[in-house]
DNA sequence: TTAGTATATTCGATTTCTCGAATATACGCA
DNA sequence: TGCGTATATTCGAGAAATCGAATATACTAA
């Protein structure tokens, strides 16, 4: 049970750990909005929208209504939202490490 | 900027979407503790965990102090066990649904 | 020095993630 | 019906994550 509970967490963790997924979230927040909406807020492929919100959606992460031609996207909780904030805090507890560390991983990335 | 701080917020993440290196931050909480005890309490494989440890480690989530023999680790940051939290939260609220994703997953894994 | 303990790193195989391209599905409207 | 728009899915290639095995490093104590 307790592993199931980290099994969980860290899949939650995983839906999260993409940048353009972020940006989903962010979207989001402002309440519900299509699929055609977030995609060009985010200046992104299609396709490449449809497979993150497929991610999202088989975390229970959004929800997702036809309405017609399209559909539109929600949070399903705002727990996830108080966590994006909470990253900000930390972020900005750490932004001098957080910097340097992004530069390293920049130089690494170049390196190979 | 925008686009920095989804990225970092992306590999934070990343660094927790891994049941073993939740149980780490779990144990974490407690306060300091040697890399062995955390083997012992985690019941894993002594490389593995150092694996583990190296990615915290990398994303700055975790401090690491020299004594003798032994290193202990600690967490950098509180907000982390706030997320942890949340989780949990964000866990009671979804139970039902959770359970009924990770056999669903199961099941995937097992047909493949 | 040698042995033993604690920890980290490297390597190679396997699995998983990510992307764009192509294609499929579903709806609305002429 | 046929066309256009919105969205989803599938596929294949490349990148990244994961594990255990083997090995390296660093310290302690005999």
């Amino acid at each position: 049970m307790q592993s199931m509970l980290r099994e969980y967490k860290a899949s939650i963790f995983q839906a999260l750990a993409h940048p353009t997924r972020i940006a989903i979230l962010e979207v989001l927040r402002d309440g519900e909005i299509s699929a055609r909406a977030i995609q060009e807020r985010l200046g992104i492929e299609q396709a490449n929208l449809s497979q993150h919100l497929a991610i999202l959606r088989s975390r229970e992460i959004v929800a997702h209504r036809k309405e017609g031609n399209q559909v539109f996207y929600a949070l399903r909780n705002k727990v996830l939202i108080k966590v994006l904030d909470l990253m900000r805090q930390y972020f900005q507890a750490h932004l001098n490490e957080a910097v340097q560390m992004l530069t390293e991983i920049e130089a690494e990335r170049g390196a190979r």
